[in-house]
DNA sequence: CTGTTAGCGCATTCAC
DNA sequence: GTGAATGCGCTAACAG
């Protein structure tokens, strides 16, 4: 056992006395290269731990092999559960990811996004920062990307000003949804909170939302949609902005804000569904087992990222660079629990 | 605007008509090159965003500026905690990460680290599998990193079989001051859950566990120390393992075991925490919101990622390689919730 | 069968 | 001031 640090092809050339090229041959079994001297240097790589460079391959190969995958906030269930998919699909497909977490500020999505341009991924997934990702100056990082040729794979928060492949929740659909199950259940005053006011998704849902009580012939109340901001106190703002009287139906717009929501509402004494229902958005853990649990709309965070990943990877993997990006749309589904009303009730 | 993909300082050279190294000094503002020409390529390469190729540099430069991050699940709170912290450390310091998942499998892990020596990372920060880790052909692949002077942080799920810096919670004082508390709040008849009887960890929290019983001159019974396997179906096992009646209050070892474990109690009919009290391990999302709110044992987890990216960029970017490996210690805070009686309570 | 050459993209040393 | 040469570690085409 040599105790070098790093083995080279060059060290064990040196060790044979005989040229690079031969030990690169050896190792890699050419039928060019005698077998004797081809098992001495197998055996001699192998006792050593000899393993090729990477990076010297990545740059011969001009690929690396690896995604760059960018989320707003790695704390949040939802994107930890698209991670945990696109690592099960990358592994599969033999890539590695390397993970960036933007902390929903522009200015590093930016800054990552420029690191990500310099050849140290074979393409990336994002799911872009909520909020004025409209900003001209912003789309140039992507332009930049998909100047440079580098797949791009958007998710979830998608913006329509970039060309690339997408993978979208069904938000429309959602909100859809999740309102003919609060008017199946028999509420029918109902409200939204929406702890993602910038994002153009939580618009979509109450699209799908309206045409729901239009189909019910119930008109939409504007007022009835609270917006709580990132610094915002909830627990002031809500019983200020929604008579909860006049409630009988609340749609909360992410996990932890729906469990937020149930605490409010309960320690002002409201009883959960008799009073009022509820339902969320993206389907973790807390909902199942908060009192009573929460009925959900599961947005499949582990297949938008496997899906996302698949696409990515047959984008690098094509020759040829055609530009016909698709949009792959994941429908949702509801997962009924207690804190709506079952099916058969209905209120006198 | 030159539509090339990937622009390179040759296209650059071949574009003014002057040799590479010349674009390069040019480029790194060298003093060298002659004013006019200088900002006339600086000026063409901002504008064609010419980024270097960061594969090239790695090469030259012998790093990567990235870290390798292992992780057992990363659905796991505790591990996207961690993760967390390394990712905002990493961050500051100018690193990278890229994150693998073992799925508590002992092949991928192994399968990962090979990855890791091949010089795709500057250093490793891993928390290792839980069970049998200390199969020696298993420690191999460890001791194959640190012979390539590849330096390595362990945290959490540490073995004393490799030397390297470690950053551990301190989960024999966690184990003492949760059962202290129990004491201090009157319960007497304690019971462990542990869903994780492969490792070490759960057996120092059992000490510290002992040592609090002890101090209070109570005999610790083994039988009432429960293991769950990941296969196991806890509902049909742990009525089974502990009669109810007999148990005032039970630790348990992490907090979807915490929440599940609470359920059963609650549908068998105990009231928490005036018939049996609850503390868990790792303080997420979940405790906070379940109800009861759940007592728990705040094994700091962002610190704990936080800490060993910082040990570890310290140890790469140290010219010195000196073997005074460090293990820190964290230590873990109660968080006092609902699921325990109060302080001042005393059972008659 | 084995070795030489060339080049992936870049920065650096040394000539001119 | 500018450029040629060298090398990071590796493979591939081409010679011998």
């Amino acid at each position: 056992m040599v105790s070098m640090n790093k083995l080279t092809l060059k060290a064990i050339a040196s060790h044979f006395k005989v040229s690079v090229s031969t030990v690169s041959k050896a190792i890699n079994d050419s039928h060019e290269i005698s077998e004797d001297l081809k098992v001495r240097i197998q055996k001699f790589a192998k006792q050593n731990h000899y393993k090729p460079n990477r990076v010297a391959l990545n740059l011969l190969n001009r690929n690396t092999k690896t995604i760059g995958v960018v989320i707003p906030n790695i704390l949040n269930y939802f994107f930890v559960q698209v991670l945990y998919g696109i690592e099960q699909m990358a592994d599969k497909r033999g890539y590695s990811i390397i993970t960036c977490s933007t902390n929903e500020s522009i200015e590093k999505e930016a800054k990552i996004l420029d690191f990500l341009c310099s050849g140290a991924v074979d393409g990336v997934i994002i799911s872009t920062v909520a909020g004025e990702t409209q900003l001209s100056d912003h789309m140039e990082h992507f332009r930049e990307l998909l100047q440079k040729q580098i797949p791009l794979v958007m998710f979830d928060r998608v913006t329509e000003r970039i060309e690339c492949d997408k993978v979208v929740v069904d938000d429309f659909e959602a909100g859809y949804k999740a309102t003919k199950h609060f008017l199946a259940t028999g509420c029918k005053n109902l409200a939204i909170v929406n702890p993602i006011p910038n994002s153009p998704i939580g618009n979509v849902r109450i699209e799908g939302f309206k045409k729901a009580l239009q189909e019910s012939g119930l008109v939409f109340d504007k007022g009835k949609v609270v917006s709580i901001g990132p610094e915002d106190d909830m627990e002031l703002i809500l019983p200020l902005s929604l008579d909860f009287e006049k409630v009988d139906g609340i749609l909360v717009f992410d996990e932890i804000t729906t469990v937020k929501v149930m605490d409010i509402l309960q320690s002002k004494g409201c009883s959960i569904p008799t009073d009022i229902s509820i339902i969320g958005f993206t389907n973790g853990e807390l909902s199942k087992y908060v009192t009573p649990s929460v009925t959900m709309i599961s947005q499949h965070g582990r297949h938008i990222g496997e899906s996302s990943a698949n696409k990515l990877i047959d984008r690098i993997e094509a020759k040829d660079r055609v530009d016909d990006f698709q949009t792959k749309i994941i429908k949702t589904s509801l997962v009924v629990r207690e804190s709506t009303l079952p099916l058969e009730h209905h209120k006198c």
